[in-house]
DNA sequence: GAGCACTGC
């Protein structure tokens, strides 16, 4: 009997650990492999080498056309290194490319004349012109942020009390992945007669959520993408031209249910001689720290030398190594250490946060910090209401503990379980009852793993002292001290001197502390510390001697 | 005074 498993590439990667060469199945099909996610190259990598083993593995990759050719060049020069010669009912080693016709429907495409600069009046200005000219179908609207589509929402607003009656058909909702459950439920509600929808969306819209119902698409040409350096091993967000093959699929939302009309506001030659192609993998706009601790676990030694589909740079992978090493995951010849590194390697969780977790029990503290890492596993726990403010200020502050953002997950996640999970008390005070729900299902599967291990769980009551030294165990790379003569709470980071701010959703935000650990930052205009816990700078020392001890100090402020 | 989008147990 052939069965037929649906399972995400990180799942596969997974299952990899137990059985390297995949054995129990024989076709493998990857779907979206042009989208290039971290998982996707990995596992592209891996199967290559697998199939060098096991030719006689069948591999489907389903790919936006564009990606095709160099899908195929990947997987062809697999022979060169191969001693194989096709043998009788073997596949062709050389990869087919099958065209697959789209169900979608026509779209026709339309480019401004004269480029603009201000693309959120220009998607505006599109909306009320479709209004106005075209027959009845949904807007899609493609901008970059959160700020982006509130602006635009508003611009949108003020015009349409400007021209009056016959716009007020327009039902204009936002989308991104920020906003409430219920609010993005509104999107899916179906407008009533002779409204028209129109949804101003982050790229959410383009992989993630399918709207029905869209016959028009205006895409600004432009979206929030990671951007990593290696140099200073920083993260941050910026607003970058998309790519062509980012441009057809938002295109392609406008003919899913007839032929639609996609707007895009930038000009044919710009799309034409201008736009790369392809988008930059995300494996070249990341920290490798996972990716590369899978790969040992994976028994992948040689790293560097690894077949990947886009090789990252050579400086982040040494930044990772350095990291894992002084975590002490890896050890001096780069390999995984025992039990420890192995056992991060199992987890599903960003190492730092998992080798916090197994530091836990020499604090005493497993139990609370099973609890901390189920909060940083879910978005954020708290619902962002913009209007009322105060309100939403003063909730928080009922949990805020001093000693920072870790210590006050313990108090929501106590008062969670006193409240008898109960959504009333979330909604009083302004917490997201789903992501609540969430830490407690993830919480039951980190003690599971807990147990896998041999680790028994352990309270350390209200010693907040402990919890505090189990995290720096896990975040002790991240440490900062405040800049006392500077001004608005600027820090920099001990091992980089990075300038960064506390995030103001932190409960330390203006606390400022003097020395903190950070979970992670989020740069936008500002490098931005998330999940901020205060310390004592003698507890890095003792956390992480090898890593503090030889590091010249912090340059005095003068 | 601020949050592109995903995934894993």
């Amino acid at each position: 009997m052939t069965m037929i498993k649906f399972l995400t590439d990180g799942v596969l990667i997974r299952e990899m650990m137990e059985d390297p060469l995949l054995s129990k199945y024989s076709v493998i099909m990857i779907d979206e492999a042009h989208e290039r996610s971290i998982s996707t190259d990995i596992l592209l990598g891996l199967l290559k080498k697998i199939q060098r083993r096991r030719p006689e593995l069948r591999l489907i990759i389903s790919s936006a056309t564009i990606e095709a050719r160099s899908m195929s060049t990947f997987f062809s020069n697999r022979r060169k290194n191969s001693l194989l010669k096709p043998a009788d009912g073997l596949p062709n080693p050389e990869p087919a490319i099958l065209s697959v016709e789209g169900r979608g429907y026509t779209v026709e495409t339309h480019y401004l004349e004269e480029p603009v600069s201000d693309y959120l009046q220009a998607a505006v200005n599109t909306v009320l012109i479709i209004h106005e000219k075209e027959p009845p179908g949904d807007i899609l609207v493609f901008l970059t942020g959160q700020d982006d589509i509130d602006a635009a929402l508003k611009l949108l607003n003020d015009e349409i009390q400007h021209l009056g009656k016959h716009y007020f058909d327009l039902v204009i909702l936002p989308l991104y992945s920020g906003l409430p459950r219920g609010d993005q439920d509104l999107i899916f509600a179906p407008t009533s007669k002779g409204k028209r929808k129109v949804v101003i969306s982050t790229n959410i819209a383009e992989t993630s959520l399918t709207l029905e119902g869209v016959v028009y698409v205006v895409d600004s040409g432009f979206s929030k993408q990671k951007c990593y350096n290696p140099i200073s091993d920083l993260e941050s967000l910026v607003v970058a031209p998309i790519s062509k093959a980012s441009a057809r699929q938002r295109a392609g939302r406008a003919g899913r249910v007839r032929p639609g009309k996609c707007f895009r506001l930038y000009t044919e030659e710009y799309y034409l001689n201008e736009m790369q192609s392809d988008g930059i993998p995300e494996m070249q706009r990341s920290n490798l720290v996972s990716c590369i601790i899978q790969l040992k676990a994976l028994g992948i030694d040689n790293i560097l030398g690894f077949d990947w589909p886009a090789s990252p740079s050579p400086e982040a992978m040494i930044r990772a190594l350095e990291i894992l090493f002084s975590l002490g995951i890896l050890d001096e010849d780069a390999k995984l250490t025992v039990p420890i590194g192995f056992q991060v390697a199992e987890m599903p969780l960003d190492p730092m946060i998992s080798k916090m977790i197994l530091s836990a029990n020499d604090f005493g503290c497993s139990d609370e910090i099973l609890t901390i890492a189920a909060f940083l596993s879910v978005q954020s726990v708290w619902v962002s209401m913009r209007g009322v403010k105060k309100e939403f200020d003063e909730a928080k502050l009922r949990f805020a503990a001093a000693e920072g953002d870790h210590v006050t997950f313990l108090n929501i996640y106590k008062g969670f379980h006193q409240s008898g999970k109960s959504s009333q008390w979330c909604y009083k005070n302004f917490l997201n009852h789903q992501a609540l729900k969430k830490v407690i299902e993830i919480r039951a599967q980190l003690v599971r793993v807990m147990k896998r291990f041999g680790i028994q769980l352990k309270s350390c009551d209200r010693d907040m002292q402990a919890v505090r030294k189990a995290i720096i165990a896990g975040s002790f790379a991240n440490s900062c001290h405040l800049e006392e003569y500077g001004q608005n709470g600027m820090y920099k980071t001990i091992r980089t001197s990075q300038e960064v701010y506390i995030h103001p959703s932190s409960v330390l935000f203006r606390v400022n502390p003097k020395w903190v650990v950070y979970q992670s930052l989020v740069s936008t205009d500002k490098h931005y510390m998330r999940n901020v816990i205060a310390i004592e700078p003698s507890w890095l020392t003792e956390a992480a001697p090898h890593f503090y001890q030889f590091r010249t100090p912090n340059p005095a402020p003068h």
